[in-house]
DNA sequence: TTTTAAATTTAGGCAAATCTAAAAATTAAA
DNA sequence: TTTAATTTTTAGATTTGCCTAAATTTAAAA
């Protein structure tokens, strides 16, 4: 059995390690996890013991196979009740984070599964955040959100995922529309919004319209 | 900040104190919560510090005014999340449990709110069970559900919360109708079936049946 | 390349929640 | 009412997850 606690750090990992194999550092841990060097040391030594990480002493984890299929299924686990959350009891996007941190160690195969049929197989979380599926894929797309962008990326848009009227004049007010070229120049991570450059005037847009803005990247 | 395990215990002295002032022994929490003996005096010493219930050595414990709003709020979640499970996610009502024993655990007032309202504020869980309202109300109703009644108890039919032809038609063949007189004989703990007299005739009754009987004792 | 600084691990402890075994209190039986 | 049986509590350990302080290893600077 896995406990909370081994959980979270499984999660913190996957996050650290945006090139799944890739190794974290004990310190980038306990900062994430807002804890002691030697607390997280401790723990790597458990979750090495079930395997469930890759540790060489002083060169820092990475997940290993099973561990990394645990992990991925709690980020799925948080964005599906982030979604229940926001579409089903009307939460605003901003106030789930907290609540979704405790559902997602709910254990049930089928109550994840009954969830994610409910909420008709979404692909991405109310913050734009793509949604593995239940076998740990996450939905493939040729553009991804701006907000998924990392700091320093440059892309074009090729479409937007909301189209209300006021969200497509507030675009044009800032000259984006389709084929703009986009670099993130810093993102914030206070409100998640970002500082980019349109064609090269510097701008500074919040999650919101990130998250609804689809970029090919070059 | 309440852990979990008090809280299962608060859970487990509410269960056993029917009638809530009255206080439990120290083997019979043992049993409930299979644990033994001393892990239960240790953890009630913890609750008397937190005042969360009344405790003498060798004498039992009970709930204390703020203990008992505890446990009535866990019931509360457990209860409504088992309503979310079958009526939302077609879960079985026996499927429930074991899910609805994590679920309500999760912290959040919103939450519990959210979905008591988005569940249309129901009284009774799937399985005829009283949930209690956001004041730790239960709901009072001059008749009970069959299945609530406790070993001995005698009453009279006076409704039904379920109408479908099938089942109105099997009470018929029990000789069950309105005005008629049952007595609970015995209670089977393996599948929460009954075991009754119908007009001093005895019957056996599944708790499927015994939840949309509403009752008034005499 | 040696010294210094930074990162990481080890050692020793603590609190929560549990356990076993032994002691004390209560209840039931002779 | 004394003894025996049962229940409850205490004492002492264990495991998990965390901590501080000290030791070790690695990386950076002189």
């Amino acid at each position: 059995m896995i406990t909370l606690a081994e959980e979270n750090y499984l999660k913190a990992i996957l996050k650290l390690s945006k090139n799944s194999e890739d190794s974290v550092s004990t310190n980038a841990i306990a900062e994430e996890l807002d804890t002691k060097a030697s607390s997280v040391t401790d723990m790597i030594k458990k979750l090495t013991d079930k395997q469930l990480v890759n540790y060489v002493p002083y060169r820092g984890v990475s997940l290993s196979k099973s561990g990394l299929k645990k992990a991925v299924e709690i980020v799925r686990k948080h964005r599906l009740w982030e979604v229940f959350l926001v579409t089903k009891l009307q939460f605003k996007w901003d106030e789930v984070h907290d609540v979704a941190e405790q559902l997602e160690h709910i254990k049930s195969q089928k109550l994840v599964d009954a969830l994610d049929t409910y909420l008709g197989y979404p692909q991405h979380d109310p913050h734009g955040e793509p949604i593995p599926n239940k076998d740990g894929q996450f939905p493939k797309s040729f553009s991804k959100r701006l907000s998924e962008l990392e700091k320093g990326s440059v892309g074009q848009v090729v479409g937007v995922s909301q189209d209300n009227q006021s969200f497509l004049k507030y675009l044009n007010s800032l000259n984006i529309t389709l084929g703009t070229s986009i670099s993130v120049i810093q993102k914030i991570d206070f409100d998640d919004s970002l500082e980019i450059t349109i064609n090269n005037k510097s701008a500074h847009i919040s999650n919101d319209v990130a998250r609804n803005l689809l970029i090919k990247q070059k």
